[in-house]
DNA sequence: ACAGGCTCTAAGCGCTTGCTCACCTTCGGG
DNA sequence: CCCGAAGGTGAGCAAGCGCTTAGAGCCTGT
């Protein structure tokens, strides 16, 4: 059967992002928007500059998205989905709490930092969405915060942690990965797993396990 | 004597950013940019709004800047002097490596917090900048982050630190505190002096040291 | 008194923007 | 074999953009 992740596997065993949005020629556009945008910031990408990097006229774009504004909360919508989803395996996850804790940290900025153009449309362009889109976005955040919370105080509760201020901790954790799309580039020295296994640690410092 | 503070002391003890920046009707047109640039983005933001802002026709901007791009130059600029000063004035004072750390962090906050429409225009519009503006920006950033890692390399070598990764922390650490300029807001529960003080005391745990 | 320099405005130029519309092609089903 | 739906294009509209220009008001020095 199907898998629910966002990404397909082809026949040569390449990652297809995206492969969930139909027709072909939606996912192009898509995905020129995502560069475009994660390049050079929503309002400053025209909707002539997405239709050019997919290929195709200016009044193709009209065909499969109403506004450039839905193209926007598409993918702002499924990078949540993404996201939330990763915090949530891992929060929900057997073992201990600091286990938990390091997981999620872990796979949610290796996240960020793979798949970092998106990350940075989805992230940062969140004032550019229409009042209803980012309302519902704003939701999908909250739970994302909701998530990492739970972890802290289950981890406070068994005694693991030492953790005076656990919402603020949680803003920081949250803040502290959410911040790898805006630096991340791939000509850096670091691999997303090498910055996801460094940050798993600073976080597990953060909240008092020692080594 | 004069101070270099980039804010200024009125008769009656209210403090007046952008004091430095003359003549007055310069100064209102780049206070107003920052509001602007800071609630909608730089490319969001029409040179018409910022002159309205500042009660001013259109034309007049152009009179104190040659282009929009330059009001944001200038207060990229000024912005950035600010940030780099606190980090050097925490990182040359006396004291222990954890000391000037944790002054560091706190008063880098602080600024970040309690100035967050400034710093998100300073933090968040670079690619804004046109090419030669960027790279003059992108060095002031490059002496941020050695003066954070001079710290950090010095409480090593004193063996007050446990930090196995310098470079990694020191960019986790910058990161930590640039972030709060996104997500800060004035109606929240916490002042730029608790979040300084919560972020000092993380960022301490961070590089491994005791309470 | 008045020349010369600042500061600021009203009007608007040339261009780009998001988006639309009339029309063309491709293609599976009766 | 023709049909209508679906996906695509070239041309272009109304609005808004950054920025310029001609000239008005006002302060200052002689």
């Amino acid at each position: 059967m199907g898998t629910a992740d966002v990404t397909e596997e082809t026949a040569n065993g390449e990652e297809k992002p995206w492969g969930e949005v139909t027709p072909e020629a939606a996912r192009r556009l898509l995905v020129a928007a995502v560069e475009a945008f994660a390049e050079r910031g929503y309002h400053a990408t025209t909707t002539r500059d997405i239709a050019g990097r997919a290929g195709m006229s200016p009044a193709a774009l009209y065909i499969h998205y109403k506004t450039k504004e839905e193209l926007l909360h598409r993918i702002s919508r499924i990078g949540h989905d993404k996201a939330l989803e990763i915090l949530r395996s891992a929060a929900e996850a057997e073992g201990s709490a600091a286990e938990r804790l390091s997981a999620a940290v872990r796979s949610f900025v290796r996240w960020h930092a793979g798949h970092h153009t998106t990350a940075r449309v989805v992230q940062y362009e969140l004032d550019a969405l229409g009042a209803g889109h980012r309302t519902e976005i704003v939701e999908l955040r909250r739970q994302s915060d909701a998530a990492v919370r739970r972890i802290l105080n289950e981890g406070v509760a068994a005694g693991e942690f030492d953790v005076p201020d656990v919402p603020g901790t949680t803003l920081a954790v949250l803040s502290l990965c959410i911040d790898v799309a805006r630096w991340f580039n791939t000509e850096g020295r670091r691999t997303p797993d090498e910055v996801g296994a460094l940050y798993a640690d600073l976080v597990l410092r953060m909240v008092g396990v020692q080594k």
